[in-house]
RNA sequence: GGCGCAUUGGUGUAGUUGGUUAACACGCUGCCCUCUCAAGGCAGAGAUCACGGGUUCGAGUCCCGUAUGCGCUGCCA
């Protein structure tokens, strides 16, 4: 039997990353296995669904390297098999009209008028199945419904009994029919709710293993009763445990803002296989204890034995700048930006210079071999690809920043860089070829000339070349900004030393 | 309130059928390297394995209880 999982969000916002690993880990194992991977959009919610979302799904998941098998399927366009499906179930008396009036319900309110009402019948002793109309006569039901009353269709659970399945993650799981009310499979408007929508889906797609988060978990327990009613076979379960806050409190946009937002990482410079990579080790962990992996090594490590149970913790300092998210996921990043292979990387850096306007199309053309060079020299202290437009900028152009720390250390304190600067400039121009090694002898034989420290002038150097106040080996620095941007550059800091003497500043 | 699930250093996780000093990664500290910062190398701090009982010669690993957290409990998904 060939395995088939599936992704089914509801397209109400943007993808979440816990809903982002839920993707994954279905994918992960549908590859594993041989199986298929199939996308379903659970936009029956017509109020808050919307395209965008949808949209933005798909672009996440592209963004992740996740390609799904089949057509996507839009759970509205089943809506009429569900409601089918449960006349169905009302005909063949496992399901009843309930034409109690809808009770108006305010979304804001809900949890707690849940736990109110919860605690109330707890306290009077509610018997879940004593609603009125579960034993209506067949004739009187049909008699009203024809009658044009409004109802909702209730699954019609037994009185006395118990549900199990076997939960590949969590283990035997077993629930009381007592604890579970006779759940409304259509709304009085006739509209299908979710847990009948889900099951009709998966049974329709061929579903044979459902991996989806925890909080789904009790939940289960009402999909196999109606698995069962609709005499279907109860596919596995995998319940994945939940992504949380540092808190231990929901990871929620309202709470949390962009951190938990997929496309985030995107937009803030993360390689898709860093981040795919850290979220593949968020509640599942590899049978050893290699944890940079790429697809393929992950694909086939992959196992739903390697879930965990317990929830994790996304550990992000929400107002520190520095740890904004993950810090492993942030590492990662960087470990995946400096190791990972050139020709990967290339295409990155690209369309993050073209995003701000550093790109140029000679980079492609005959400053190829430059470039390639420059992104390798670089690439090994950036945190994210945002980095190459940022503290890479002057690099790619000549109009950059000076980092404020950077010329208060290295050139502020030391006076006679004014003329010791372009008289490096001046020696650096004769060096023939210019290379890192001759310019290293140069310079070095510049600073024991005029007695100062080589460091001196390196420092000054990487400052006045690239703003900042550290980076690559200076000597490399020079080579790949070639003679006449470096000496350019090393002269161009005469006028602003004037400057700072005038505001007597010096 | 009821039911369910979980609980190993700050975070993510390993810990095989219970058996010597609880392992790895991130983060943190120090040292080396050095033109800076990373990377890398080395060293180190940090966990009475939530707590309390029990079973056992012996428990992070089994049992019971407690606490805490999370989830579900909706004519939301």
């Amino acid at each position: 039997m060939t395995i088939r999982v599936r992704f089914a969000p509801s397209p109400t916002g943007y993808l979440h990353i816990g809903a982002a690993r839920s993707a994954l880990f279905n994918w992960l194992f549908a590859r594993k296995m041989g199986g298929k991977f199939l996308l379903r959009i659970e936009d029956t919610d017509l109020q808050r669904s919307t395209e965008e979302s949808t949209r933005s799904i798909l672009e996440g998941l592209a963004w992740l390297g996740l390609d799904y098998d089949e057509e996507v399927v839009f759970q509205s366009a089943n809506a009429p098999k569900h409601k089918a499906a449960a006349q169905r179930l009302v005909q063949a008396g496992k399901a009843y009209r309930d034409f109690t009036p809808k009770e108006q319900r305010n979304d804001a309110t809900v949890k707690q008028g849940i736990a109110d009402r919860a605690r109330a019948q707890a306290a009077e002793g509610v018997d879940q199945r004593a609603n009125p109309y579960r034993d209506l006569p067949k004739e009187e039901s049909d008699r009203r419904a024809v009658a044009g009353e409004a109802y909702a269709v209730r699954l019609k659970i037994a009185r006395e009994g118990k549900t199990h399945f076997e939960d590949i993650a969590y283990g035997p799981q077993e629930r009381d029919y007592a604890e579970i009310e006779d759940l409304v499979l259509l709304r009085s408007d006739g509209h299908p709710l979710y847990n009948l929508s889900v099951v009709i889906d998966d049974i329709e797609m061929g579903i044979t293993h459902v991996i989806r988060g925890q909080d789904h978990l009790t939940n289960t327990h009402k999909q196999v009763l109606l698995y069962q009613a609709l005499g279907a076979k109860v596919p596995q379960f995998a319940h994945l445990p939940l992504i949380l806050a540092p808190n231990k409190g929901k990871l929620s946009k309202r709470k949390h803002g962009e951190v938990v937002s997929l496309t985030t990482y995107r937009d803030r410079g993360f390689v898709p296989a860093a981040f795919r990579n850290f979220l593949a080790l968020l509640g599942w962990s590899p049978p050893d204890e290699k944890e940079i992996m790429p697809l393929a090594e992950l694909v086939e490590k992959f196992s739903l034995e390697g879930i965990g149970r317990a929830n994790a913790i996304f550990n992000f300092q929400e107002n520190d700048p520095r740890h904004w998210t993950d810090d492993k996921a942030l590492w990662m990043n960087a470990e995946y930006i400096r190791t990972m292979p050139l020709v990967e990387l290339l295409p990155m850096v690209k369309a993050e210079l073209r995003a701000s306007k550093l790109w140029r199309e000679e980079y492609e053309d005959d400053e190829r071999e430059w470039f390639e060079k420059a992104v390798e020299l670089i690439r090994h202290r950036f945190f994210t690809l945002k980095d190459f437009s940022a503290q890479g900028r002057a690099y790619f152009s000549e109009d950059f920043d000076f980092d404020e720390a950077a010329v208060t250390k290295n050139l502020k304190k030391e006076p006679r860089l004014k003329e010791l600067l372009p008289a490096l400039a001046d020696r650096l121009e004769q060096v023939e070829p210019f290379t890192k090694d001759a310019v290293e002898a140069a310079l070095r034989q510049f600073a024991d000339e005029t007695g100062v420290k080589a460091g001196l002038l390196i420092n000054a150097s990487r400052t006045m070349l690239t703003g900042q106040a550290v980076g690559p080996s200076m000597f490399e620095v020079f080579e790949i900004m070639g003679q006449k941007r470096s000496t350019e550059r090393l002269r161009s800091g005469v006028p602003w030393f004037d400057a700072l003497e005038e505001l007597g500043d010096v």
